[in-house]
DNA sequence: GGCGCTGTTCATTTATTTTCGAAATCCCTT
DNA sequence: AAGGGATTTCGAAAATAAATGAACAGCGCC
């Protein structure tokens, strides 16, 4: 899963390494038990829990937190997507608007301009649909 | 949506010119208004291909090729992210059961053994909906 | 307030991926 | 079947992404 999603490998050894543990782990435990640097399991653990994939709780008497994986995957999973498929989308919209209005004032072949409004339909529609695909909850 | 699939951007631009184009283009005038280099357009038509994502047609009385995009873009990706899914899904299955019965025999916590078990049926229910999510066509 | 333990930042190093280009191959035409 | 463009292959170079580690910052406790 994190293949597809481009995730790098040592996010994902972490999320994996949480998600086996029977009991919350400290940082310094992931950091020994997969042997990686510290700033690679500090960045790891942001984008985990930026992500809503892992979750740390602060244990009273020390100041050492310990983490664990958020309960939902698949929730965790649709945001991941939605966060990089939203923006792109977006930001897409408005560059197809106005390459459609300079490939007609530049005279293109009808053909042209009749593509660019078939990607423009396309995007809109993927626009709305995104939030309806994501949106359902699952365990 | 190529970032988003993590297409190298030399494929999502040759793929871009010949969507653009309203006539099918050969592949010297790919290399040349692109200016990328043999080895990159003969690699990048070959992956548009494999993928369903572009055709090529042979002219008569030359044995150069001319390229279009196949018409459904929605199909080619399908194609491409099944590509990428099904494999992953299908290898994890072996892994996850030879997993779980060497944790058992290590005397692993039940709480392992559980997760173990879930991530299972999960990869066996991604691999059943896959064809279906997958399957249904659309202009 | 200062000390020590926790975690963060970021410039550098390392690893991976992508592109190039020249040589080899293919196959149509003559 | 020889000639010659059109395409493919593949090792090397360039670009990009990820991991490291050392310096820095935050916080609780003495």
């Amino acid at each position: 899963m994190a293949e597809v999603l481009s995730v790098p490998r040592s996010i994902a050894e972490i999320y994996g390494l949480l998600y086996i543990s029977p009991v919350p782990l400290r940082f310094a435990d992931i950091e020994q038990r997969l042997s990686l640097s510290k700033g690679s399991v500090s960045e790891g653990l942001r984008f985990l829990k930026d992500h809503g994939m892992a979750q740390a709780e602060r244990a009273k008497g020390s100041r050492a937190e310990t983490w664990i994986v958020t309960p939902s995957l698949a929730a965790a999973l649709a945001d991941l997507l939605r966060r990089r498929l939203q923006p792109a989308l977006e930001h897409t919209t408005g560059e197809l608007v106005s390459l459609q209005s300079e490939a007609a004032a530049a005279g293109l072949p009808a053909e042209v301009l009749e593509r660019l409004s078939k990607l423009n339909r396309w995007n809109a529609r993927a626009l709305e649909l995104l939030p309806l695909l994501l949106a359902r909850p699952s365990s």
